[in-house]
DNA sequence: GGACATGGTTCGACCGTACAACCAGAAGGT
DNA sequence: ACCTTCTGGTTGTACGGTCGAACCATGTCC
């Protein structure tokens, strides 16, 4: 079979996606395939956070793909270990908008350099003429994926 | 920043696979992404078994990368299910082989054929001329993260 | 002002996973 | 033969993330 039509066949994906889910240790979400003591949405939202600065519940809702349900509690628990802070949103009195404080930014940092580690150590095992490669098909399924819904 | 720096940025790979991970909707794993009612690690087992016709238990914990214990549950609901068989290992008196039922047979091209219909739709957004470059890619990552171990 | 949509919270339930304890059979040494 | 250790499986227990529904408050549109 030649290599484009290997390229056309659902079924080739589908069994390079599911090998890679797997062997990436997509199970078990409670625990980040960093190593940290705390969960992969937790660990998201930390990023975003960390990224953005401030950002309203419901658009870390949207950025995280999960149920709003779902957002509050996590918030909760961010909250409760005092890594992030609520506050109403000034122009909607509906709002919710979040904030970390300056022990969340320390974690954030702290799970930053886990991260690092880890994924140097991937990147490591990636031939280096690969990379460029691996980073972009990464982009490409990502905006399929955004496309396709 | 230069392509070539950036692909040697752990952080670069680990927000392109962070959202990855998010957009395909890698939470709640008791759904599969195909939408049928069939949790992720029993639709790979499926796989495994429509692939392999037999196999012993053993051998799925080791690709599914599960607890054992986690794989026996997951073998007594497909078997109570109809859609696998237990039986004795010949060669190993502690061993257990499974089989798919010719239901369990039918339940798992049923499953490929969503999948497919699913990857289809993910393919076509794809553009054409990515594509064996993404395939590429997720063999090299599978690569990378078995040889880390 | 009334109907509907939107952002958040809380409650209840589901399900997949891990860990530990346990059992039975295999393997290897003395 | 026997004892120890290792390995494949099962069961009990606990944990934790996610969802859906019900509910409230606020915003939006006619």
């Amino acid at each position: 079979m030649s290599r484009d039509q290997r390229a056309d066949d659902p079924a080739v994906l589908q069994e390079a996606l599911g090998s890679f889910v797997r062997a990436f240790g997509l199970h078990q979400p409670e625990t980040t395939p960093c190593g940290q003591p705390i969960s992969v949405s937790e660990a998201h939202a930390l990023g975003e956070l960390a990224q953005e600065g401030e950002l309203r519940q419901v658009e870390l809702t949207r950025r995280l793909r999960l149920q709003k349900s779902t957002v509050s509690r996590l918030v909760g628990q961010l909250s409760h270990r005092g890594w992030v802070e609520r506050a109403p949103a000034p122009d909607d009195g509906r709002g919710v908008v979040l904030r970390l404080t300056a022990s969340g930014r320390r974690a954030a940092r702290n799970l930053a350099e886990a991260r690092r580690e880890r994924f140097s150590r991937l990147l490591d095992s990636i031939p280096a003429h690969e990379r460029a490669g691996v980073l972009h098909a990464l982009d490409v399924m990502v905006e399929a994926l955004d496309e396709e819904r």
